[in-house]
DNA sequence: ACCTGAACACCGTTCAAGT
DNA sequence: ACCTGAACACCGTTCAAGT
């Protein structure tokens, strides 16, 4: 007869660090990021919270770098270079919707992106909007520009919307919003219209 | 002869939320934001950090709060109504221009206006952009699309240099940073132009 | 190698007490 | 009215110890 596991089953899926981060996220989308804490996170991963640290030994800091990397490094699609009238202008604006989505499901994460320093996590997304600029024929330039200014104004708008929307979520116009609720995603999309629209080759 | 005060002045000038939240954001600026604490603040207001709460009594939220609208709630000069043909769009360079700098002297604030959920706080700020939009001859929802554009491109910037300025602050291009160091200002002011070149009456 | 337990130096906040 | 002192329930992290 083969041994009963013990309770707290020795031998279970060791800890890594893409668990980790995952469990992370979960907490911060679940309860928000100041209710991520190291002890809680042991506890969401069946673990006491300094063993934790075998994994991600600079700690918290570590971790936050970590989410931030996870929920903001999303490249763009470079469209197949068939060049296309409004083919690009499309792959731009198919990105910065799903990435201000990506970035509105995990709301919690947007302080951290403008805390933590760190120019290599972004390095990647803004290369693939110059490419795409580049192959739309924007000069070189200018693309590294425009790369800049719709990576700012997805993360602006994001940031805009989060810290506009009361806490419990009512819909009645207060004193702080005369104009009543404002249409967050007509909103976005107007404007990542007009700045596109200032885009030409 | 008059007395001489006692080490520990009884009768000091004493606490006000306006010294509070100006102590608070010494501290931020010279220490950065995670060095901000009660206590910290107690010190260098020279008083028990227990004293913050009779003036604050939400404690460290009202703190927060209270900084995100001491430094982002910066409504921009409405120029005088005579229609110059570029003139409402200076307006609106130069407030955009005053806008950044201070954002980037308090950088440390910055993840707190993602944070905080406060629709009232830059309500101001939106309203008198709007009203710059409106004079100039732009239609009311447009208007109202472009303020938004504008702000959530100036506060994306400044999140985005932040976080893409290494710590260190060395300025040699490394692994992160393909293209070398970014000039920031010219970055801003080049999309700052392209956004406003979308915007015609 | 991977995890635990106890301990340390901090936090924000409450609450009764002082003047 | 305004501030203090002590206390409470938390934090992140270190470090020696277990398996």
């Amino acid at each position: 007869m083969v041994r009963q596991p013990a309770i707290n089953a020795k031998h279970r899926t060791p800890l890594s660090t893409e668990r980790i981060i995952e469990a992370a996220l979960q907490i911060i989308d679940a309860q928000g990021l100041s209710r991520l804490t190291m002890r809680r996170l042991g506890d969401a991963l069946e673990v006491e919270a300094m063993a934790i640290y075998h994994h991600l030994p600079r700690g918290k800091e570590q971790l936050l770098d970590g989410l931030v990397v996870h929920v903001a490094a999303v490249p763009a699609a470079v469209p197949a270079p068939g060049r296309g009238a409004t083919r690009w202008r499309g792959a731009l604006r198919d990105w910065a919707r799903g990435y201000r989505e990506r970035l509105l499901t995990h709301a919690g994460v947007l302080p951290l992106l403008v805390t933590r320093r760190n120019p290599a996590a972004l390095a990647g997304t803004t290369a693939s909007l110059r490419e795409i600029l580049r192959q739309g024929g924007i000069a070189e330039a200018t693309a590294a520009v425009a790369a800049h200014t719709l990576l700012s104004y997805v993360i602006g708008h994001a940031a805009m919307e989060v810290r506009g929307t009361a806490a419990g979520g009512e819909p009645a116009a207060t004193a702080a919003e005369p104009e009543g609720p404002v249409d967050w995603d007509a909103r976005f999309l107007a404007g990542l219209d007009l700045l596109l629209a200032g885009l030409n080759p």
